[in-house]
RNA sequence: GGAGGGGUGGCAGAGUCUGGUUGAAUGCACUGGUCUUGAAAACCAGCAUACCUUCACGGGUAUCGUGGGUUCGAAUCCCACCCCCUCCGCCA
């Protein structure tokens, strides 16, 4: 959510804004506009009335002290009849406020100006690249192959248990996913993050504050008895840890990383992207979130960003970095990288982490807030996160760039004594 | 799941029975000042959040877990819901 203020003053930031990622109508901004100012003018005709009511309430009080019987019941009149106008008043000012709010909610985040303007994927910008693709001397294989041959993955019992998209994990299929989730969490305890192990359902405020509701309902299971979402991603109910907060400026920055099971229903996606690991309804992923003052948000991300690109030098995958375009980078975002690694064996990029920063986006929806000073007033901070990382699609990567001629898959050093063995037959 | 108790400002804690200048006593913490060589102590003052309005000074509204209700007037009375604590039961 944008500060209404913001969108007064720079409505035609926000009409770029809207254009730019392709988000709706510009016309919106009119809209909020015209929303605003009716339901201020609103709001001061209630609040007056409502002034007026109270003082003939408390003038009432005095009355009936002073022993004043006439002069209170006429005054008990006058308030009956304020009284019926505040209720009218109070009920046209909570729609006024709905309106603009739910138009609010359709605005989106503003980019930074340093993304570049863009429709399609196709005008990203490859940032960064890094390490040489790998040649083979032998025909190679893709994942799903090789986790079968292999006896790593099983698709087809998880499909029978649970469905697909739901995979079991074998034997040193199961063992590389553990040794990946501690190698990824050891990194970040190092880098300085607090680990943190959360919910993995949350209620629809929370799901409101990160901004999965309304727009993304569809990503995500409900259980609908108990109004609780599974989460799509750690990034949930880390963020919303502070939901409702005010730190002082000592606190910050605050980074955690959380490891979670994430799920998500995806629907409507098909063929190869759903292939084997690519894309799955269950997968295992360490999250990564920063809570910054907001003069410090840009140095954070490239830090995060830089964080999680050490992860895949030191994993030996070659990867690029993508800076994405205004139409490409999503509604809450004002700057976003993906991290995509090279498939040898689908040969393309699959995306394995997505680096955002929100700016105020999140943390306003969530009123996380801070005091630049002690007994200054208290200010929306930043909030940035990203994958670090999702396992599925690294996985799958490993596998495919690693394998070799007898069938193997070597283990880069990193892995070793997190797996505890230096190939996987 | 059964029975009982409770949710008040950064924290602690009055106020609720007996509705009326109570946005809320008091203490602690915090900020500024006086004093002091400096500090402590003492003393004085300030110290919730959001919104509306005003060029500004200021004025106003709402908020005592949440939402409704009764009333001229609700932290205080009524209803529903949420959360916490204690005991019992069940259980990894």
């Amino acid at each position: 959510m944008l500060d209404i203020q913001f969108i007064r003053e720079q409505s035609s930031r926000v009409k770029d804004a809207i254009r730019n990622k392709h988000a709706g109508e510009e016309d919106l901004v009119d809209q909020v506009l015209e929303a605003d100012e009716a339901n201020r003018s609103l709001t001061t005709r209630m609040q007056e009335t409502q002034s007026a009511a109270n003082q003939a309430a408390r003038d009432i009080g005095r009355l009936m002290k002073e022993g004043l019987k006439d002069e209170a019941n006429s005054a008990i009149e006058e308030s009956g009849r304020l009284k019926a106008t505040v209720k009218e008043l109070e009920e046209s000012q909570r729609v006024a406020q709905n309106a603009l709010d739910e138009l609010l909610l359709e605005i989106p985040n503003v980019p930074h100006e340093s993304v570049p303007i863009g429709h399609s994927p196709d005008e990203n910008v490859v940032a960064f690249e890094f390490g040489d693709l790998p040649t083979f001397s032998f025909p190679i294989l893709p994942h799903w192959e090789l986790t079968e041959k292999l006896g790593l993955v099983d698709f087809d019992r998880g499909s029978k248990v649970a469905g697909a998209g739901f995979p079991f994990y074998v034997g040193w299929g199961a063992r590389l996913q553990r040794a990946l989730i501690n190698y990824f969490l050891d990194a970040a305890g190092t880098a300085g993050y607090t680990e943190i192990q959360a919910p993995l359902v949350v209620n629809a405020d929370s799901a409101r504050g990160t901004g999965q509701l309304p727009d993304k309902e569809d990503l995500m299971y409900e259980a609908v008895r108990d109004g609780l979402y599974l989460i799509p991603t750690a990034e949930i109910p880390v963020t919303n840890l502070h939901r409702d907060e005010i730190f002082s400026a000592d606190d910050l920055p605050i980074r955690y990383s959380a490891y979670t099971p994430c799920f998500r229903r995806e629907a409507g996606s098909y063929g190869k992207d759903v292939r084997g690991l690519n894309r799955l309804h269950q997968f295992d992923k360490v999250e990564l979130v920063h809570f910054v003052t907001p003069k410090n948000s840009y140095d954070a991300l490239e830090e995060l960003r830089t964080h999680v690109e050490n992860l895949l030098q030191e994993l030996k995958l070659p990867y690029r970095r993508l800076l994405m375009c205004t139409g490409d980078m999503g509604f809450t975002q004002s700057k976003k990288y993906d991290l995509e690694v090279w498939s040898a064996g689908q040969e393309r990029w699959l995306e394995v982490s997505s680096i955002s920063n929100f700016e105020a986006f999140q943390a306003r929806r969530m009123k996380i807030r801070y005091r630049p000073e002690d007994g200054s007033k208290a200010q929306i901070l930043h909030t940035i996160n990203g994958s670090g990382l999702a396992l599925p699609r690294i996985v799958a990567a490993l596998l495919e760039n690693n394998q070799q001629a007898d069938g193997s898959i070597s283990v880069p050093d990193v892995l070793i004594p997190y797996l505890g063995a230096d190939s996987i037959s």
